[in-house]
DNA sequence: CGGTTCTTTGACGAGATTCAATGCCGGTGG
DNA sequence: CCACCGGCATTGAATCTCGTCAAAGAACCG
């Protein structure tokens, strides 16, 4: 059962890696009404301000989540890759306060918000499944405070990319060894709090210390141990989601 | 009923403002198990690693979670006030991720977390007002990477009091005009990123823009709007839980 | 191909850190 | 009662990381 054809496989897979569910709670999570929505890269598939109605899956390609300053800076806060709620929180507050944007072209499933409030209280296993994806979000939250808080700049770097590694792996996409990556150098600025430029520089020494390798669009990290060193990568935070 | 003979008021109306509860949900919540306890300020509260079995309420005083990186640098990723769940991820993850500390001398009412679970799964309201209170978490810390990402120093150090004024007031521990403030510079830097010296030159300036003034302990906003126009401080985050 | 977006690099500047010293305040014990 | 002590606040000077500005090269797209 390929994506294509089956839009909500990639929730199922999720939803299995983070809790126990029966064929039951699989079978009610699969007969879920939806409908499948593709946007092109960069588009917003939910804005600021927003009341959406329906609750948005990524079921394949790369999303964002971001919030402006008001001096116009950009902050990335979360990125997503398929599989991913990208506005369970919509389920319980009223308006959305980021915005949610595709980073690549992107296949969504819109799943209304009624059917999915009976799952998580008729289906307590699959409830359970949601509340630790909400809170394992949570927990990346904190991490990437302390990531663009406390971390220098190379570090900070190194960190964001390890997770994203680490989540794209366990969602199958790709290996460590050759990943493809989904975003520019500007915006994995606006992920760290860094300019372009600076994430230019510190790719550079991370290519010439032998740790990584580029090429457009894709990622190959050479010594995963080492690079994990220097970006102080500890997965614990993950919760064995990834 | 003040929080000293019944610990759980605070809860009880923090749930009120999250949810449309009814009187048998209060009694509900009113009948949790729970034992007090007390620490003094400094003292942790929860430790990375560790496996709660209960759920901390913070019935008086302040606290918050803290972080720390590999170089012994300390990220502070929120703060708590009376009322306010401190662990409520542990209903649904393992481990806990991050510190709780003590800000101040505090109480605390630790919840037996399957009493919690039932409560959620028996009675939606409450359920629903948990969940609200998670995502709103949630979303205190996307502005918290956007904060201490994209702000300048003083725009971040006004902004994280802005929201500890307001968090505050909502749980009826002071006012705008005078409200005790239980932060070292040190622990202010720690929240926002920043060091103690620069925070003490920030506040300085603040200060002497005439918008704040200071005793130890204690702040007191001379001029709230233009206060909050510094801080680029907009509510909409809190999702009016506060 | 021609234009646009992204990457790369250099020179310079600004905001924040570091280091160091002083002052302040509350608590404690002689 | 007061002297001492430790933690916190304050300030200045030097330094450094990262940002800004600018320009050129590489990759992508119609």
């Amino acid at each position: 059962m390929d994506s294509r054809n089956f839009p909500l496989e990639a929730l199922i897979a999720k939803v299995q890696r983070l809790s126990p569910v029966d064929d039951e709670d699989i079978a009610a999570l699969r007969s879920l009404s939806h409908r499948t929505d593709r946007r092109r890269s960069q588009q917003y598939i939910v804005r600021e301000g927003d009341k959406p109605t329906e609750c948005c899956l990524l079921v394949d390609g790369y999303a964002a989540r971001s919030k402006l300053s008001a001096e116009g800076g950009r902050q990335i806060v979360s990125f997503h890759v398929s599989g991913d709620m990208l506005d369970l929180q919509h389920l319980f507050l009223d308006r959305a306060d980021h915005f949610v944007q595709a980073m690549t072209d992107v296949t969504l499933a819109w799943i209304p918000m009624p059917a999915l409030r009976e799952l998580i209280s008729n289906r307590p296993r699959v409830g359970t499944a949601f509340w630790r994806d909400a809170l394992i979000d949570a927990s990346i939250f904190r991490e990437w405070v302390l990531n663009v808080g406390r971390r220098d700049a190379k570090t900070r770097i190194a960190h964001m990319l390890c997770e994203f590694i680490t989540r794209s792996e366990a969602a199958g996409l790709g290996s460590v060894e050759s990943m493809r990556l989904p975003f520019t150098q500007e915006q994995i600025g606006d992920a760290t709090g860094l300019t372009a430029v600076h994430v230019n520089r510190m790719l550079r020494e991370l290519t010439e210390e032998g740790l990584i390798r580029r090429s457009p669009g894709m990622l190959q990290v050479r010594d995963w141990s080492g690079f994990r060193r220097v970006a102080a990568f500890d997965a614990a935070y993950l919760h064995a989601a990834a």
